[in-house]
DNA sequence: TTGCTCCTCACGTCACGTGAGGTGGC
DNA sequence: TTGCTCCTCACGTCACGTGAGGTGGC
């Protein structure tokens, strides 16, 4: 009877990553492939085992379950993702030096990168530069 | 010489319909079939003369700017544009109630309509239901 | 060996912008 | 008549999700 316990709780500290992608993919009911095709769009970050295995903490699978929402529900691209989870970020800030002046809205969009910040591997690209006002005017 | 009135300066309320669709299209720099599309869904709603025609306003000519820019910068689609505007409304909202206390834009989600408020008439529709999890575990 | 991991490439579907086509009134 | 408006329909392009194919180590 070595040290035989009945019920145990094992707490697992929230950014530690404890799963491996398909775990992963099943709690937070996405594909394997989309929890990859996420992280090179630098949407999600896991860790990584010795190995190279990816491993998602239970934040980054909360966070996928939020990115879920958004793209499923909300029908939001993954720019609109980045964008939105910037925000957020930006918020979160403001009010960690509550207190002082609350920015306008209005005026935060001023604050967000045209590309995205150093941490992130890949700035969102624009979806086209499109020549417009052509075919408009035919000769003015 | 009936009334030479050398450079008078017209005051425009900023919401008052005065653009039509072309001369609106061309200040917001994007084509006036575009704009159509937009009211379709509901991002923007122009006034419209006792004939039909659509007359945008000084405001709705910076909403389209700002549209545009979401759009094309940042690379959003529209759900993503309705969902930021949603999000602004809400914060304006906020603020004005101001003195109270501020909700944690974590819950601030809760606040948002699955579907749209009544003012608009389409809601945005989700892109897929997609069935996940499919072929990923064979029988189990 | 099986079942996972890693990766890259390719295809299908959908959103969205815009062109076209036909109407009607200054 | 011309040039605008209105509308609807259709097509091309791109994003994104996912399947497939081939690798390697418990």
């Amino acid at each position: 009877m070595s040290m035989r316990r009945t019920r145990t709780t094992v707490t697992v500290s929230h950014d530690r990553g404890v799963f491996m992608i398909s775990v992963a993919a099943e709690l937070a009911e996405m594909h394997p492939q989309t929890l990859r095709m996420y992280e090179q769009r630098g949407l999600i970050e896991p860790k990584r085992s010795p190995k190279g295995t990816r491993l998602y903490s239970h934040e980054d699978v909360d966070r996928l379950r939020r990115i879920q929402e958004m793209t499923n529900d909300l029908g939001l691209n993954l720019a609109g993702v980045e964008h939105v989870l910037r925000l957020e970020q930006i918020d979160a800030v403001k009010r960690e030096m509550r207190g002082g002046e609350l920015v306008p809205l209005k005026h935060t969009r001023d604050l967000l990168p045209r590309r995205m910040p150093p941490a992130e591997p890949e700035p969102s690209r624009p979806r086209r530069i499109p020549i417009r006002r052509d075919g408009e005017q035919p000769a003015r």
